[in-house]
DNA sequence: AATGGGACCTGCGCGC
DNA sequence: TGCGCGCAGGTCCCAT
């Protein structure tokens, strides 16, 4: 599922395979992931255009465009951005002056594409909190002091912090020792710093490897990410911990799946 | 303010 | 073999 690694990993594959390309047409193969009224004014809108820089916020992906708008793709779940394509399984593709695609495919069709006047005005974008790799210790600090809600939830909000998923909450609260079933307001001083340095540690080493090919993550190349074998909790239940030994558990918290060490985390 | 549920989707693994 | 079921989860929306 991409998370902030997926994306920020799929950003930069993006830039240097696409960066400078021309949109000669748009082929929409399935017209349900165009998250506008008017599909035949996405396509017209986008002829003629060229991507002139490639945006990651939360995990949302912005191409800015040389007519001043921009196409923005929300993986979701299973989307994906593979290029070079051919249109023919994808939901919707991309043709360049020099005839090569780049395909949008999405097995669940969750994923989200728009073409848009000022992406920064999306609701989305409007209620994300703050990008956890561009914040001081002191602004993390600021984002769970006095919160009544447990800690691994919040983690997952998108508006206290944009980017963390289910799968990187986990791995981020293995890290620092912290159970996901603490409240957020008792959190001490150093709990929090230790979290703070565990969050850039995991989100780095996953970009590091190109994300997490969990479900149909896969890099624009069409290969997969390489972080799964540093995993160290997430689906892991019933297995042992990789540092005591303790059986791995499972909980759910907010509808998801938690999964960490009771002996580790404290 | 916080929480819980359903909706959107579809493939997969499970039990029978 | 085949069926129904629960599950996976990012985001939105509604109810409490």
């Amino acid at each position: 599922m991409p998370e902030l690694p997926e994306v920020e990993t799929v950003r930069r594959d993006l830039a240097a395979a696409v960066r400078g390309k021309k949109i000669v047409a748009v082929q929409v193969n399935r017209a349900q992931v165009i998250r506008q009224p008017d599909v035949r004014r996405f396509v017209k809108g986008l002829a003629g255009v060229t991507i002139t820089g490639v945006l990651r916020r939360g995990k949302l992906l912005v191409l800015e465009l040389s007519n001043g708008k921009a196409l923005t793709v929300h993986l979701k779940m299973t989307g994906q951005l593979v290029y070079p394509g051919d249109a023919r399984t994808s939901r919707v593709s991309f043709r360049f002056s020099d005839g090569t695609w780049l395909d949008f495919n999405d097995q669940r069709v969750f994923g989200e594409v728009r073409l848009l006047d000022d992406w920064h005005m999306l609701p989305l974008v409007r209620s994300f909190g703050p990008e956890p790799l561009e914040m001081s210790r002191e602004q993390f600090a600021g984002l769970f002091a006095g919160r009544s809600t447990r800690i691994k939830p919040l983690l997952l909000d998108q508006k206290v912090i944009a980017g963390i998923g289910n799968l990187y909450a986990a791995e981020i609260l293995f890290r620092c020792g912290i159970d996901p079933r603490r409240w957020a307001g008792s959190l001490s001083t150093a709990e929090i710093g230790r979290m703070y340095t565990a969050t850039r540690a995991v989100l780095a080493a996953a970009i590091k490897h190109g994300g997490s090919s969990v479900d149909d993550y896969v890099r624009v190349s069409g290969k997969p990410g390489a972080y799964v074998p540093y995993h160290k909790v997430y689906a892991r239940s019933g297995k042992p911990c990789l540092k005591c030994r303790t059986t791995i558990e499972r909980i759910s918290q907010g509808g998801r799946g938690t999964y960490f060490c009771p002996a580790c985390q404290r």
